[in-house]
RNA sequence: GUAGAUAUGGCGAAAUUGGUAAACGCACUAGAUUCAGAUUCUAGUGGGAGUAUUCCCUUACAGGUUCAAGUCCUGCUAUCUACACCA
């Protein structure tokens, strides 16, 4: 059979009858399924985005069939690096790039065959899509959610350019390998901290996998603790405070020294005062040109300063402790200062043993001559003053109950997750809806007005000083006060590539929406979204920062649901076939295109889902992919043996119940490995018996329909039925009456000694009965039988 | 370092969740078809013993619970993934 024309003829077929065109508020029961949607590159489609898709696109073509309104929608990430990248190595425009490897990417995953709504089809850098990413920009910037501030940022002194973390990993820079530094940089950010909570409580009623929920809660990186006022006492004065941050407030009386975070402005504040103060701006600068990688290292060696002529006390027993600076104490968690416990951490261990300081156990237990005694989560509490004999947890419900008496402390949670940076140095990306005006500020630019083109430009490389591109374009950067109409200029960076995913699936449900991101009632009818797939790269960053935005439109009142996604499921990796990960440097990229020239699209997509289970990683196999192809050649051949029986052959009621079934229930749980398995079987079956009915045929098509739709369609015409498949009903299972025999187990003494032949549902008596009269089991009976263990159409197992 | 996951034939993998381990596919062997090869069809295929009905062993390794363990528990080894000075 040739599949290139059979494919190619129902694929045109699909699209002229427009079976994949979903309609908004169809009386039938509604189903979004949603894939992370391409990011258009020049290199194409690879295995991941084939096995990303088809799950979703087999259990869209099985719900459509069940009578759902099946939503399965497509479109493009657009904006970002790799583009931006690629048009500046072949002075090519980003446009032009973007809107060419669209183009190319679109007959790819035409000629897969996927049944996306094409009529849905979004793209992120389509300005009439980026109009309402910037509406959405402004509604957090009024609502205080999206903020300017200083912060510092990962730099190439070497390129003069800000680099994100990813592009700075190890600490040196992506392009010229030289070390990279900290710099102070104004950071637009949006306050995801304010949501850490309900997107952390909000998991529990979620439909993920567990490792997915467990990922994003330690992204959020909850903590509760306390916070506590220290004295501050200079030139022998108390007259100052520090607050610090701790998870363990029992241990107060532990405390032998603190530490703070270079960057602390209690520093700055106190330089006068302090005698080393040359020291310690020596190590302050030493600590700016630290990347965060080197930083954030574990196992490097403890450093730093202590402040001569600034000391702590310890609001509670009143001593008093000196204060370093530290560069293991981060200013960006917490108060940026901690007590400094030696005796139960080992950070704070390392440090006291380096610098002669006191250790004092306040939990009983270990031996802190020798190492910290950190295994502090239970026991007694030691040398504590009021606490003493208390277990943790009374000590610290005392504690806190004793601070907040005293005015000096609170219980405080605490998250890991920082505020969201939000801005790049970039040409590619939705311009921010901002301008700068000498008299007003910062000003928001009038929703009559956005979109904020992206302008056409000459040269978007990034320029020297750590500006956008966009600064040198000077016609676009000045412009018009909004509000006082004097002279203003533009914000010249753009946002960073997660701007657009945050949002896309609501605008899948109303996608030529012109006045509004998505209506209100379309948002009601489709959403929110019943099943996403994707990868778990994207379960941090992207679900997070999309649950963000829904949550804060939802606040708003113009999403009606909190939570975007129901269920998500995630695909395992197409490895090469060394096992290694694909990659160009590795030469093991297996692209999904030869594969159906070679093949045909049908068999690139059964083998991808018979491979492995769907969640595995596993190797792409070249010779494997030989026993999809056969099968498909024995369907065809299967067509041999149909005869001229009308209806279903009893004889192959149980078989056909049997991949029903099968089918059926494992493409929900994303079985499809087994699910296919079934049709093999059943295939072989009919082999064996060398007859089948037309009947019985099209039920078989129907069920193979959702993995290798263009040949079931195909044999389904040439077998003579009118309807195609894609209008058909699925499968239920089929009446049957009949008694079975099942092969029942038989073990004595918990061995397993074969089989006996027994109808379906037999109860004990009658199998024990039958069992003695079965000569091969009959020796095994001479001894007496003491106990019998029988479990109905599972096993029997006697003891003699 | 911390957390989580995984470990089954020559290979990719199944196992109704404690009930016939290795379904299905690949590879391999034999036979048929063919001038021949490819394709296709039929049979076989975890290891060991035996002419054979059959028996013994086997799910990384060592123990345990149970009538029954790939599945549960304890220990141990290896691999993978994510996070990482979280105060």
């Amino acid at each position: 059979m040739d599949f290139n024309s059979i494919e190619e003829k129902w694929q045109k077929i699909w699209e002229d009858e427009k079976v994949f065109v979903s309609t908004d508020f169809d009386k039938k029961p509604k189903f979004m399924g949603l894939i992370e949607f391409p990011y258009p590159s020049g290199v194409g489609l690879h295995m991941g985005h084939i096995k990303a898709y088809t799950s979703m696109e087999v259990i869209s073509r099985m719900k459509r069939l069940q009578g759902y309104n099946v939503m399965f929608p497509i479109g493009w990430d657009a904006f970002g690096l790799p583009t931006e990248n690629f048009a500046i190595k072949n002075n090519i425009a980003p446009r032009i790039a973007t809107d060419n490897n669209i183009k190319n990417m679109k007959a790819q995953l035409k000629r897969v065959g996927f049944s996306f709504d094409w009529s849905r089809e979004v793209d992120t850098t389509d300005d009439k899509f980026y109009h309402f990413t910037q509406w959405i920009f402004s509604k957090m910037y009024e609502k205080g959610l999206a903020y300017r501030s200083k912060a510092f940022v990962n730099y190439c002194p070497n390129c003069d350019v800000i680099l994100s973390n990813e592009e700075s990993q190890g600490g040196v820079c992506d392009r010229c390998s030289c070390q990279v530094v900290q710099k102070e940089k104004d950071v637009w950010f949006l306050k995801i901290r304010e949501y850490a909570n309900r997107l952390l409580l909000g998991l529990d009623n979620l439909d993920y996998p567990a490792r997915v929920k467990e990922e994003q809660r330690h992204w959020i990186g909850k903590s509760s603790g306390a916070e506590v006022n220290f004295i501050v006492k200079v030139d022998n004065k108390e007259i100052d405070t520090l607050k610090i941050y701790t998870t363990r407030c029992d241990t107060l009386f532990g405390v032998t020294f603190m530490v703070i975070a270079p960057e602390h402005p209690l520093i700055e504040k106190y330089k006068d005062k302090i005698a080393n103060i040359k020291d310690v701006e020596a190590y302050q600068i030493k600590t700016k040109q630290k990347s965060e990688f080197d930083r954030v290292q574990v196992n490097k060696d403890k450093s730093g300063v202590k402040l001569e002529g600034i000391t702590a006390i310890n609001p509670l027993n009143k001593k008093e402790v000196p204060i370093f600076i530290a560069d293991y104490v981060m200013m960006g968690y917490g108060t940026g200062a901690i007590m400094a416990v030696p005796a139960h951490d080992n950070r704070d261990y390392d440090f006291a043993k380096m610098y002669n300081l006191p250790i004092v156990p306040v939990i009983e237990g270990g031996d802190v001559s020798k190492q910290a005694n950190t295994d502090i989560s239970d026991g007694k509490l030691i040398n504590s003053d009021f606490l003493n004999g208390l277990s943790v947890k009374e000590a610290k419900e005392k504690m806190i109950k004793h601070l907040v008496e005293l005015g000096i402390g609170c219980a405080k949670d605490n998250f890991q997750m920082k505020d969201w940076a939000f801005n790049r140095q970039r040409y590619w990306g939705e311009p921010f809806p901002i301008v700068y005006c000498d008299k007003c500020g910062t000003v928001l630019v009038p929703e009559k007005d956005l979109p904020v083109k992206l302008p056409a430009i000459e040269n978007f490389k990034p320029s020297k000083n750590g500006e956008s591109p966009l600064a040198q374009v000077e016609e676009w950067v000045n412009c018009e006060c909004p509000k006082c109409h004097g002279k203003a200029k533009r914000e010249t960076d753009t946002m960073p590539q997660w701007a657009g995913s945050s949002w896309y699936y609501l605008r899948y449900m109303d996608p030529n929406n012109a006045k509004e991101f998505a209506n209100i009632e379309n948002l009601k009818y489709w959403g929110p979204v019943d099943w996403y797939n994707g990868g778990m790269e994207h379960v941090t960053r992207h679900m997070i920062y999309s649950r963000f935005w829904n949550m804060f439109l939802y606040d708003l009142g113009l999403v009606p649901f909190e939570e975007p996604y129901k269920k998500r499921s995630m695909q395992g990796l197409v490895l090469g076939e060394d096992g290694n990960k694909m990659s160009k440097s590795l030469g093991n990229v297996v692209d999904p295109m030869d594969i159906i020239v070679k093949f045909g699209a049908d068999v690139l997509r059964l083998y991808t889902l018979f491979m492995a289970d769907y969640e595995c990683s596993t190797p792409w196999s070249s010779v494997n992919i030989n026993g999809c192809k056969r099968f498909l050649d024995r369907v065809e051949r299967m067509q041999d043996f149909v005869d001229e029986f009308n209806g279903v052959h009893p004889e192959h009621i149980a078989d056909l119940n049997v991949i029903i079934d099968k089918v059926t229930n494992d493409i929900l749980s994303l079985k499809f490995n087994t699910a296919i398995s079934s049709l093999m079987t059943f295939v072989n079956k009919i082999y064996q018996d060398k007859f089948i009915s037309r009947e019985e045929f099209r039920i078989f098509l129907t069920l193979l329909y959702p993995f290798a739709p263009h040949i079931a369609e195909e044999i389904n015409e040439i077998l003579g039925f009118k309807t195609y498949i894609c209008k058909s009903k699925w499968i239920d299972k089929l009446q049957d009456d009949s008694v079975k025999n099942i092969a029942f187990p038989v073990q004595i003494n918990g061995k397993m000694r074969g089989t006996i032949e027994i109808a379906e549902n037999s109860e004990q008596d009658v199998v024990f009965e039958k069992i003695k009269k079965n000569d091969k089991f009959a020796s095994y009976l001479i001894t007496p039988v003491k106990k019998i263990i029988f479990v109905k159409n599972k096993i029997i197992n006697i003891i003699v």
